[in-house]
DNA sequence: ATCGATGATCGACGATAGTCGATCAATCAC
DNA sequence: GTGATTGATCGACTATCGTCGATCATCGAT
């Protein structure tokens, strides 16, 4: 596997790699609708701004959507993400996988390591 | 999602948190016997200790297999657990999974959130 | 234009983790 | 037993990250 390749994996895998966000992401999940920040903040035992700073990590990594509305950002879960998480795995032990981040779309290129 | 379970995923996910980890556990998935550290340490630009600091998180979240024979410990990758990856995603999303890891077969149960 | 509300960003702090060289422990050969 | 080889552990350094309070930017209402 390319360097490149394992790094894209790793940044992803490192988004889920804290106990927050895994709940964050959980929480999320288990909402049918898009949800304002406000919200999510009274949901946690968090500051404003740290809610803030993992909902942009998930979203950099497009497990979660953002979704501007007016003065509020709701967020949503991105289906599509995780079934590319287990594709992620996949790739790691068999080959290539197909993604729905710009980050994965480069369609990672499998090597013979 | 409870706390703990969060922690337990998040610790599963940040084992695959690194580049460098991705790509030893690549490395070791298309080698069909197990590899003793001597051989990895070759493979790759990291010194002896890097390498076996690496294997021991690998082998801590079961990921890995660690055999010792003789002077040597030979590694080799834990299939189970990649079938295991793909649930834990799952779990995020929609509840429960078993596992085959210790950490993991505590059958995290589910509550609402 | 002004004000209030919402959320993103900044700066700082502490904790964690990757990396290395050096050392220690265990095993095998002699 | 001695020595050599293998790999795990230790100590140190650095970088990154989670968290917070404070501030800034944007939008809607008046």
């Amino acid at each position: 596997m390319r360097r490149d390749d394992a790094e894209e994996y790793a940044e992803w895998f490192r988004t889920l790699a804290d106990a927050t966000r895994v709940q964050l992401l959980a929480w999320l999940a288990r909402r049918a609708e898009p949800v304002p920040v406000k919200e999510i903040v009274a949901a946690f035992p968090l500051s404003q701004s740290t809610v803030s700073h993992h909902l942009a990590a998930l979203a950099r990594t497009c497990f979660v959507i953002a979704e501007p509305r007016g003065t509020s950002t709701y967020y949503s879960v991105n289906a599509a993400c995780m079934t590319a998480l287990p594709g992620a795995a996949a790739a790691i032990m068999n080959g290539p996988v197909i993604s729905c981040c710009d980050h994965l779309t480069t369609t990672p290129q499998e090597g013979t390591s």
